[in-house]
RNA sequence: GGCCCUAUCGUCUAACGGUUAGGACGCCGGCUUUUCAAGCCGUUAAUCCGGGUUCGAUUCCCGGUAGGGUCACCA
């Protein structure tokens, strides 16, 4: 018989919730559904000088956005010392540990584990055996007082009491794990199934940090990427959907498809490199599968003060051009929205050829109000410019409405502008 | 430096020991109802090196090299 899958992710509040710690909250979601178990929260605050509660609230509404669901109430250990301060009582009890005299620096008590010296073998599911000779580790230092516990021993009590089943982390801690045996055999805990996974690499091969840009989930979040793009994205560094039989070359995933497909054996045993372009690609691909009342939503977020009807037109024309909300706000910056708003003033060189304007004009003036789209507005110069050579009526006409070299298609700007608008713009070179 | 982990296109990756080494992103090129973008199509591009084992190694073993992690009274 086997005890119920169980998952956690042990946060410590002491910064902002990283990439890292988001891709390993993923997989120990993803294994724990897959596998219809549980999947928890633990925040490690022991370290009281540097835990903030702002952190915290930056990682739990992380996780609530990213949709990584708890199936438990979320625990911390600032809040189990005494849990802790038994365990250790426990330990020194039966000379398992003991008190030590530090000389170094200023002279106090500290609580050390008595190191048996052995080598330590164990099974991690993604590296298979691995071994570690702890005699070099010495007799570790497991807590500062009997209620100031430490890192390595607060992990094996706590998941221990708590039933995890499978430790999910990064591969960071493939060498504190002998040293979370040692503690765990000193208690007579049973030792859980580990699963070390490769950590999320900056593009120069080296660990992902603040210098190289934004490391935080909700930096990403802000930007506007969207948590499901975000969730696709973090799921394929270092796991893969094609592998084995059962592989797809499909690569846009919702989070229940992911659980799905999900396996351990799929992860990969080498650091992944954080590549911006997929993930912009991959978030073109979410924003493009969202609802017409999302996507609009959505650029509004970027452009608060345009007018809903207006932005309702311009959404599907803006995100043919933005893979986020940063570059939407960048094509705002560069005034390359401006004619959707205002008149623009248009030099006699750009138009080119005015003269076919005001055929242009005479035209759309047949079509009425009512019947002012795309598809009509096209139909009733066509023909026209495809006997005058198109791009000598469909430029200048381009041109007097945007004011630009470049930008959408005639027929798209003045089906947005409505007859009215167009018909004024237009009229202003009436040659 | 000790210990540990890792090594396929630029990047993310696929390939029961037998494949023209596959897919995706990017790049480059082409197509389209002017331009830009998008879209569609296509091209370029990889098994770190050296030894084994084998009829046959990307794949298994050993060594080297390179990269990463870790060596706290942080987590």
């Amino acid at each position: 018989m086997s005890a119920k899958v169980k998952t956690r992710i042990a946060p410590s509040p002491t910064g902002n919730f990283h990439l890292g710690t988001a891709r390993t909250a993923l997989f120990n979601y993803l294994f724990a559904h897959k596998n219809g178990g549980e999947f928890i929260c633990r925040i490690e605050d022991t370290d009281k000088a540097r835990s903030t509660k702002e952190f915290e609230a930056n990682i739990l509404s992380s996780l609530t956005t990213l949709g990584l669901t708890l199936d438990g109430p979320i625990t911390h250990q600032s809040e189990r010392t005494e849990i802790y301060k038994q365990k250790l009582e426990e330990l020194i009890k039966s000379g398992k540990a003991y008190l030590s005299q530090e000389t170094e620096g200023e002279s106090k008590e500290v609580i050390r584990l008595k190191n048996p010296g052995s080598k330590i073998t164990f099974t991690d599911l993604i590296h298979d055996e691995v071994t570690f000779d702890t005699t070099e580790l010495g007799d570790i230092v497991i807590a500062k007082s009997v209620t100031e516990p430490l890192f390595h021993l607060a992990v094996v009590i706590d998941d221990a009491e708590m039933g995890i089943t499978h430790v999910i982390r990064g591969e960071d801690h493939i060498s504190n794990t002998p040293r979370q045996i040692l503690i765990q055999e000193a208690l007579g805990y049973p030792r859980p199934q580990y699963a070390h996974i490769p950590l999320i690499l900056a593009p120069d091969r080296s660990k992902l940090s603040k210098r190289q840009g934004a490391t935080a989930v909700s930096d990403y979040l802000a930007m506007g990427y969207l948590p499901s793009a975000l969730i696709n994205f973090l799921a394929l560094l270092g796991w893969s959907p094609q592998a084995g039989k059962e592989g797809t070359e499909q690569e846009v995933f919702t989070l229940a498809e992911l659980v799905e497909r999900f396996s351990l054996e799929a992860i990969q045993k080498s650091g992944a490199i954080f590549n911006l372009d997929k993930l912009n690609w991959l978030n073109r691909e979410h924003l493009r599968r969202l609802s017409t009342e999302e996507q609009v939503n959505y650029v509004a977020r970027a452009l608060p003060d345009v007018d809903k009807n207006i932005l309702s037109k311009i959404t599907p024309i803006i995100l043919d051009k933005a893979n986020n909300l940063e570059e939407i706000k960048k094509l705002k910056e560069a005034r390359e929205l401006d004619y959707f708003f205002t008149a623009p003033s248009v030099s006699k060189e750009l138009l080119k050829t005015p003269e076919h304007l005001p055929k242009v004009i005479e035209l759309l003036e047949k079509i009425s109000e009512s019947d002012w789209n795309m598809e009509n507005i096209k139909n009733a110069v066509w023909d026209y410019a495809t006997e005058q050579g198109r791009g000598n009526v469909l430029w200048p006409m381009r041109v007097a409405l945007s004011g630009r070299e470049k930008s959408p298609d005639p027929f798209t700007l003045a089906a947005v502008l409505g007859k009215e608008e167009t018909m004024n713009r237009i009229s202003l070179y009436y040659v």
